[in-house]
DNA sequence: TGAGATATGTCCGAAACAGGACATATTGTA
DNA sequence: TACAATATGTCCTGTTTCGGACATATCTCA
């Protein structure tokens, strides 16, 4: 039971939060659009549908948060993102917000102990 | 601007996991619907509408995450929400999925520093 | 040569969702 | 006595979103 309660917050945070998921994982490593699908398909066991994210990827540049640059692999053309300092700047917004929501819970875990 | 984004995004995690939001929010002390619009309008600044909270409540309920009790206070029935142990290990997992997200982007800074 | 993997992109219809309106009842205060 | 606050509830409608389909191109391996 408590497992399952942790695929569907998975699922649920990279359905409604997948703009700063790709953020922080692009982050962490430079991504393309169908390895960031493949990545996050193997570590969450998700489905990320390449209808939705590629039209975020360029919203998400547009807005700003991301830059890309081509890449040529093989006569394959990849957009390789990185981020910016604005969206470094959004990612650490949604850390602070993390982080305090995470204190609180400690401290009541604390009092009922 | 860091702190516009900061507001968007309490606002988007309250738009999109309202639930786990009173859950928490009522670990920590167990209240009623109007006392948590009103509570959440202090702590955050955020506008929650009751026509979505009440509907979410009694769901909460059914689904065994929340029990409630009716108290009566000069006339007017108040019905206190407390978390059951179901509820529990539903916010536990979410708390689960934050540190392994916030651990996961402690690494990435000290690799930038 | 044909299937599966890599790689990126658009688009449409159905389903979900949010905000505001409708509804009711009590209490306190101007 | 009438309005604001407390308190809980439902419902409709317009918008947003999502999954799947459509579309294209290259490479690799059987």
């Amino acid at each position: 039971m408590p497992e399952s309660f942790k695929n569907g917050i998975v699922e649920r945070v990279f359905r409604n939060f997948l703009d700063l998921m790709i953020l922080r994982l692009v982050q962490i490593e430079p991504m393309w659009g169908y390895k960031i699908i493949k990545h996050v398909e193997e570590q969450h066991q998700i489905r990320l549908r390449h209808g939705a994210l590629y039209p975020l990827l360029n919203k998400l540049e547009k807005s700003g948060f991301l830059r890309s640059k081509k890449e040529t692999k093989g006569g394959r053309i990849r957009k390789i993102y990185e981020i910016t300092s604005k969206g470094i700047q959004l990612a650490e917004a949604y850390d602070e917000f993390l982080r305090g929501e995470l204190k609180k819970n400690e401290s009541t875990k604390i009092l009922q102990e």
